[in-house]
DNA sequence: TTGTAACTTCGATAGTTATCGAATTGTAAT
DNA sequence: ATTACAATTCGATAACTATCGAAGTTACAA
């Protein structure tokens, strides 16, 4: 992987809420597209703002870590399996 | 690992000179040793200033990514073999 | 077409960081 | 002791970032 990929990658997921959040959406990849990945659910159960969690999902989506897809009012997120696979051994996070 | 260390190893890693640092350490550990890593060979190789490269190592040596040692007026920095281990597979950087 | 729910964009702010030059500290040689 | 060299600390600055509230947008339903 080329450096500077890696760095926005490692950027990505330097941020505790971000980290969190990848975390989130890989633990509960299908569950999230069952009951839908809301922002304003994240929003609630994390206590960070909306607008927040907006820009760390799209942090997250700019680095190929998740992508993202509109259904309707509500917005719903994916782990991208390729660079999930380059990093999941290191989340076995407590 | 814990998310509080992982954050830590990813923001260290976050920075393209502090990566392309740990880098080198970590492709010549032991020539390294030989010829000695020293911050105003690294400094010059890198062109960035003494104090910055100092800074970067400190970050490195508080996210137990490398250890330093000081060896009369010359510091030497290893790879932390234990957390290089857990991200060796992500270095293949060209 | 009006209203409402969910997400995004905008503008601002407080906190962090990468970098530098200058001054300081530590180490060894003369 | 004095000098010289290597690394660090200090103080400053410019750039970036996480977060917020307010305003704007999108989609759907009544």
């Amino acid at each position: 992987m080329k450096p500077k990929k890696l760095t926005k990658i490692f950027k990505a997921l330097s941020n505790p809420n971000r980290l969190k959040l990848y975390h989130e959406i890989s633990k509960k990849n299908e569950a999230f597209f069952e009951t839908g990945c809301f922002v304003y659910k994240i929003s609630e159960k994390f206590s960070i703002g909306a607008p927040t969690i907006s820009h760390h999902l799209k942090e997250l989506e700019n680095a190929d870590l998740i992508t993202t897809q509109r259904n309707g009012k509500q917005l719903t997120a994916r782990i991208n399996e390729d660079t999930f696979e380059i990093i999941k051994d290191l989340l076995n996070i407590n």
